[in-house]
DNA sequence: CTCATGTCAGATCAACTGAAATGG
DNA sequence: CCCATTTCAGTTTATCTGACATGA
């Protein structure tokens, strides 16, 4: 398209990212959940309850994301919130019965994304980009 | 981080678009411009003058985007709007010659950054990278 | 009539910032 | 006093939507 960029790796990311992104976003949508709220039940299913704060450390959400979103899972009934006895600062969010069913329902939604995103290349090329992209983004 | 996600190919991109736009994002930033404006005086230096619209087929960016950002152009000088005697519709937008000067300082910037994100990589696998991404990308 | 073009207002977020209130 | 946690309000960037007026 544009000679300029359209070479370029960090060009190539954005496209690759745009069009990986709006799958998901698509995806997610159709489903009746966003991102965010499948990253933080994601973080309490594996470490079990946690602070809002070190749920943000796990998640990469910022804090002010953590709580907006955590209203919206608690309002679905999906986690529950206690005061943290040990630190009155603190509020622990913790999965719910159904909170874990949504995210196994949710886990296979991801799951074919996966496979919707990475359909152009063989299975080669999938592994060698998980690799070169753990490099990357590790940095 | 995340057991869930951090095998997952959209999560990997997502991440290392993340790490490589912030690069873009800085750089350009401190070089007074923005990547909507790099990608124009791109598509009107490769094609030389463009309707709005087909500015925006070039760049993959939205009509209004463009229009937005055209204006941004117009007041430093760096395009030129007319409109197209042949279809009253059409606006026809145009490099000046600070235009060309700004893209071609613009392009050393860019430069740079590719520099920066591709650091962690050898270079068997940028080339690889680009080679998958735009397997990818173009789909 | 239908379709393309340019413009505007605004919504969204696999965001971000800053500040206030509370507590360690 | 200084630092951490939560919440709220508001801002920013890159995309995208929807509506409108105009003209092909």
């Amino acid at each position: 398209m544009l000679e300029r960029l359209d070479q370029r790796p960090t060009w190539l990311l954005g496209q690759a990212h745009r069009r990986s992104h709006a799958l998901l976003q698509e995806a997610f949508a159709r489903a009746g959940a966003r991102p965010y709220g499948y990253r933080l039940l994601a973080a309490l299913e594996q470490h079990g309850p946690l602070s809002q704060a070190d749920a943000g450390r796990h998640t990469v959400l910022d804090r002010s994301d953590v709580s907006a979103t955590l209203d919206e899972l608690e309002a679905r009934r999906l986690v529950e919130r206690a005061p943290d006895p040990a630190d009155g600062r603190r509020k622990i969010a913790s999965l719910t019965r159904a909170g874990a069913a949504e995210l196994r329902r949710l886990d296979g939604v991801l799951d074919e994304i996966q496979d919707a995103v990475l359909a152009p290349l063989t299975a080669r090329e999938r592994t060698e980009l998980a690799r070169i992209l753990t490099k990357l983004a590790g940095a």
